[in-house]
Parts: structure tokens; C-alpha cells; sequence
DNA sequence: CTTAGTGCAAACCGTTTGCAAATGC
DNA sequence: GCATTTGCAAACGGTTTGCACTAAG
């Protein structure tokens, strides 16, 4: 896998630069991440991680994720219940999400002209964008196919 | 005020439907929710309702809130600081939000377009679409003119 | 040997809940 | 009278912080 090689240097690079330094609790967390797709919970994480190096704390997974954004490796997202996901960043590019309100799913979506009316709307109010959050909230194919199911059952 | 008239009634229809009582906190929490304008939290419009009227606590604030979120006539939305606000939203249109990260200050914003964008998306993802929280962070002109004459201040 | 990182427990902060007393209907 | 609402205090859940100890450079 050399993408995660590649974002392994990455992070190393960055400790380096902000003369932080390198240990096995967030070489761990960080490999334990990587590995994982999708979206993560810090909790998630660190269970993950704990499954690997029991020596690791809550404090240090929290602590590692704020360097992994700093580093721009780690994307941060608001769920729906007010937790907060993490997914890499890195080469992955942007996009926003559904999110099922009954099952939690979260559905990548990306529309290159609703990021230049942004842009547009942006620029009218002399607004200078750093990033956006753009969730959409309803109910995914499955969990609406369930409810029509459960309906007719009764 | 004839809007304010009208709303108080659609509260009052509210509670009759539900069963639920109409009460001197629940009137003047609505009241004084009815006289801000823009976005208040919690806890602005607990001091608020305070100074009107103090005997009433925090814990019915946040549950006329949810009487309020119910009924339609207020609508959530999340800071970037991660706490709540509220607004009107009783014939007051749907709009979304850039949001000034340096000084909170919300600026509201609505594209025809973007929304209709939405609707394509989810119709291709066969998600049925609820509603969206659609925030775009960065610094606003007044930041922007701050940041500038301090830079060259130096 | 100096500086930063760790794990733990305790603090935090906005929000929610259990409860006995108070109030609307 | 009966159910609902209230305010308080205590609980909650996710995150952050203070601290004595440990480890990296």
C-alpha cells in the first residue's frame, strides 16, 4: 500500500517541522486510522487502537487526531447526534454528505457546481471561505424500503 | 405587531393539539423569543426571559425551545463553536448560513440553484431528503478589513 | 539532561433528567 | 383532583486539562 507510506512521511514531516516527537502510541494510532475506512469516532478509534496496544489512552487517540488535522490528514465531521467522525483527508478529496437520520449512514456526494455557487455566494457578501459543512438530513434507501415494509406488515 | 399575534397563536394551537399546558414561563419565554431578532443560544435567551421575569429556569427554557422546534417557529442551528442557536422561522424563509469564524458573526444566505442541486442529489442516491444544515466558514469583510489594517499596522 | 508526551482522574460545558412541590384545567 | 409543569440539583456524554511520571531527542 504505498498510499500509506506516503501518508505516514506525511505525518512524520510534520511532527519534524513543529519539532514535536515521534512515539509508539501515535505511530499506533495513526497506522490503526489509516487502516481504517470510512468514518471513525474518536471512541471507535480508540477501541481500535486499544485492540492493538491496551497501553494507549483516550487522551493521547484525542490528542493524535487534533495532529492528524493539523497535518491535514484527518477530515473532521459533525454526525447527525452531535459527535464528531473522522475520516482521512489526505488525497481523498473533498465532498459532503447524506446522513440517515434512522441508521447513521453516511452517503458521500460531491457537485462541482453547487461548490461554484458557494464560491459565487461567497464572493457577493466579500466572505473569504476557508471550508464548509454542507449535510443533508433524511432517510437512505434502505432504512425507507424498511419503513414501507414495516407498514404493510401491520 | 400583527406577526407577533399570529405566532403566539400557532404556540397556543400547539399546546392545545398536544394537551399541553399553557403557562405564564412558556408565554413569556415566547414572547421574548418573538422580540430577538436574528440568532440567540440558550442560554442569551434564558438571561433575556431572567431580566424579564426571574423566576424562571434554565431547564424550561431549553424545554419550551423544543415546543418551539416542534411547532415550527423555531428553527436549530449549530454554531462553529459547537453550541446551539435559534431563530424565527415562522414565515421567515428557509436560508442557510456563512458563518465568520474570527468574530460568530452569521450572515444568511439562499440559492435557488444549490437547493435544487440537493433535491437532484438525493433523488440519485434514492435518499428522501429532510432538511440540511449548509455552513460555510471563514472570515467575513469587517474580519477582513481587521486583519488587513493590522498587518500593515506592524 | 532537557523538553515534550503519556495516562489517569478530575474538570468542563451545554444539555437532559429525576424528583418533589406547584399549577393549569 | 388529576395530570402536567416547574425549578433545582444531579446526571450525562463527549471533550479537554492539570499533573506527576515516562520517554524521546
Amino acid at each position: 500500500m504505498p498510499k500509506k507510506r506516503e501518508e505516514t512521511e506525511v505525518f512524520h514531516e510534520h511532527l519534524k517541522r513543529t519539532r514535536l516527537k515521534r512515539t509508539a502510541q501515535r505511530d499506533a494510532i495513526l497506522d490503526v486510522f489509516l487502516d481504517t475506512e470510512g468514518h471513525v469516532s474518536s471512541e471507535e478509534l480508540y477501541a481500535l487502537v486499544r485492540a492493538k496496544d491496551p497501553a494507549v489512552g483516550f487522551t493521547t487517540v484525542y490528542r493524535t487526531l487534533k495532529l492528524l488535522k493539523e497535518c491535514g490528514l484527518a477530515r473532521e465531521l459533525e454526525s447527525y447526534d452531535g459527535r464528531t467522525l473522522y475520516e482521512h483527508h489526505y488525497k481523498h478529496s473533498h465532498h459532503d454528505h447524506l446522513i440517515c437520520t434512522q441508521c447513521g449512514a453516511l452517503i458521500e456526494f460531491y457537485s462541482e457546481e453547487i461548490e461554484r455557487m458557494q464560491e459565487e455566494i461567497a464572493r457577493q457578501y466579500r466572505f473569504k471561505p476557508f471550508h464548509h459543512s454542507h449535510r443533508i438530513f433524511g432517510a437512505c434507501a434502505k432504512c425507507q424500503k424498511e419503513e414501507k415494509a414495516r407498514a404493510s406488515a401491520q
